[in-house]
RNA sequence: GUGCCGGUGGUCUAGUGGUAGGACCUGAGCCUUCCAAGCUCAUGGCCCGGGUUCAAAUCCCGGCCGGCACACCA
């Protein structure tokens, strides 16, 4: 295991990230990727979108990372993404405001929704004391802390806005397009890769808890009554879960067992969620993670987010610690609903009935020539409540004369000038609210975990050596090329592989400085799966010239033909073959490297 | 946000009220035909602001940044 102390080191030493704006003193919560971390994350970024965008046949998107006030009114956001803090004055801690009120007055359960006056009394009429120390916390303010960056569009005072605190809302804030676009028909899903943005209270542990991040998310709508997932596609893979049982019982223990069985046994309710940790655990394999510090943890019922009715997390074990990698949730049909409640368009589709369905429906068709002259600007309200009075109760309009109020008022007229009738309609269908299933990963924190499980020492000839054990698919640098020494031919040879494996696609780096054991071990820290290395013997006759090949973890070594190279590489690195199967057609190197 | 500890070349680190030394790295050269070798030379540093002092990188205060603990993490 490697300390975050060491892993942080390498990674500003290598250039993989580091704190932002050191110029200046540096920002808390905002880091650099560098150049080898930047083409890491891009490759995790690529592999994700390979396989949750391309591979599902989903769409991608790309929304604005500033989005206006209301839309965050509406997601919730505003309100739910509030802290209530109140400090003690006495020893200095902060306290959630909110949680105090309800830990203490029975009848409260959610203090939040009160408002910061309202709290701030309740804490004076209670006498509430401090938890820490046990002062009196009577009168001191509270204060309202929203996780949310605010800022201001446009010149001037501007209309408020935010950045977005999930990558998320930029989806479902234009679904109604969205579901032009996928021709109206369930299920459908829409991905976005992008940064988010939390003002945290405190950021924390180096790149884990940092206030703008990338994610990674998939929104999958679907009809609850009518789609299911693709289930037999991951009924096999085996997971390591913790579910929240077994997270309250005094013994509790992770279960393995299969995405299947999870579902027969219920331990995971929503098969959607169920299908995409089948889905991810494939993945997370794929790009590197070690499946033995992996597990799916379920959220406990105080944990989960305001828009979630079920929720796993995928999470990672790095430096001894568990962190969050990604969430599964289920988000039902909150976030359409929201933002159909709270905009002017639609975020429904419509659904046909197998069979067309005949209804009775009770309408009116009030006479507005009497209406107007009488109630004058209130006549267009009035019918619309007798609209509404007519379907909630029609039988109010058997008698001569029918009430309704609007704003408090009464209003009584003539049934005749209602034209109440019960008409026969066809309805073809009906315009649901689709649920949202919700796979969202954390790119950077994935990039972490890739590190510090890939982060590996060894011992090559009796020195220490550090290397990353990067999957070949997610590595920043494909292969590195080196003359054996600096002699000309073999400079100028080296030059030209370079440039031809550059020409095939390949990320190449190129070093001639220094010994060849020194060039090894900086591309073994920064995890290049493979160096080419130029050397005499290979351009001896008139045979083709060859190469030596070096695989990284092992450090064993053959030798190829410069015209089959850029070919071998090329497969391996795309997944198809390994150096091993390559170390059975070509001749094997004998170096004299002992590794242990 | 609170408490404790810390901040010296790219990285790691020694050190003192009189403006700094090492190791590694990096660059140039010599040597070198496969794993951080050796030799020569070179580049490069006291987080920022204020105060005390003849003099502050050193002491004091504040800020910024980092680590740990608490709180927070929808």
């Amino acid at each position: 295991m490697v300390g975050q102390q060491a892993l942080t080191e390498l990674a500003k030493r290598r250039g993989f990230f580091f704190g932002a704006n050191e110029a200046y003193g540096g920002t808390a919560g905002f880091y650099t990727f560098g150049p080898e971390g930047a083409a890491l994350k891009r490759n995790v970024e690529s592999a994700w979108r390979e396989r949750f965008t391309l591979r599902l046949g989903n769409e991608e998107i790309e929304a604005p990372t500033v989005m206006p006030e209301p839309v965050f009114e509406a997601s919730g956001h505003l309100d739910g993404f509030d802290d209530m803090l109140i400090e003690c004055a006495e020893c200095g801690e902060s306290h959630r405001a909110d949680h105090l009120i309800e830990d203490a007055v029975a009848d409260i359960e959610d203090a939040e929704a009160l408002g910061v006056d309202r709290v701030e009394e309740l804490i004076r009429e209670h006498d509430l004391a401090c938890p820490t120390c046990g002062a009196a916390l009577s009168g001191e303010p509270v204060e309202d802390f929203n996780l949310m960056f605010e800022t201001s569009i446009g010149p001037g005072s501007g209309q408020p806005g935010y950045l977005r605190p999930e990558t998320a809302q930029g989806i479902f804030v234009e679904f109604p397009r969205l579901k032009e676009y996928a021709r109206g028909q369930l299920p459908f899903g829409v991905t976005q890769i992008g940064p988010a943005y939390r003002n945290e209270i405190s950021p924390r542990r180096g790149i884990i808890r940092v206030r703008e991040f990338t994610q990674a998310e998939l929104e999958q709508f679907i009809d609850p009554e009518e789609d299911e997932p693709p289930l037999e596609d991951v009924a096999d893979v085996e997971v390591t879960l913790y579910p929240a049982s077994e997270q309250n019982a005094d013994d509790g223990d992770y279960i393995q067992t299969t995405i299947g069985e999870a579902i027969d046994e219920e331990i995971i309710g929503s098969p959607w969620v169920a299908y995409f940790l089948g889905v991810a655990q494939g993945w997370y394999e794929r790009v590197g993670v070690d499946m033995d510090r992996f597990r799916f943890r379920q959220h406990l019922a105080g944990e989960r987010a305001h828009y979630a009715a079920d929720c796993w997390d995928a999470e990672s074990e790095v430096g001894g610690n568990w962190i969050e990698i990604a969430g599964f949730a289920y988000r039902g049909d909150y976030d359409l609903r929201k933002h159909g409640e709270h905009s002017e368009d639609r975020f429904t589709v419509f659904k046909r009935y197998d069979e067309p369905k005949t209804v009775e429906r009770a309408t009116v068709n009030p006479d507005m020539s009497a209406l107007g002259p009488e109630f004058g600007g209130a006549a267009g309200d009035v019918a619309d409540a007798l609209q509404e009075l007519a379907e909630s109760d029609p039988d109010a309009f058997d008698s001569n004369e029918v009430t309704v109020d609007v704003d408090g008022e009464s209003y009584t007229i003539d049934t005749d000038v209602a034209n109440f009738s019960v008409e026969e309609q066809t309805e073809n269908g009906e315009h649901i609210t689709p649920h949202v299933v919700e796979p969202s990963f954390g790119v950077g924190r994935t990039v972490y975990t890739l590190l510090d499980h890939a982060y590996s020492e060894d011992t090559v000839d009796d020195e220490t050596r550090t290397y990353l054990s990067l999957a070949p698919e997610i590595a920043p640098t494909d292969v590195a090329v080196f003359p054996l020494v600096g002699d000309d031919d073999l400079v100028t040879t080296a030059d030209d592989v370079a440039d031809e494996l550059r020409a095939a696609g390949l990320s190449v780096s190129y070093d001639d400085s220094g010994s060849i054991g020194r060039r090894y071990r900086r591309q073994d820290e920064i995890g290049t799966p493979f160096c080419v290395t130029v050397d005499h013997e290979g351009l001896e006759g008139d045979s083709e010239p060859t190469v030596t090949l070096r695989e990284r973890d092992s450090a064993s070594q053959l030798r190829i033909s410069v015209a089959d190279l850029a070919a071998e590489l090329e497969a391996v690195l795309a997944g198809d073959g390994t150096f091993a199967d390559l170390q059975d057609r070509y001749e094997r190197v004998d170096t004299d490297v002992t590794t242990a």
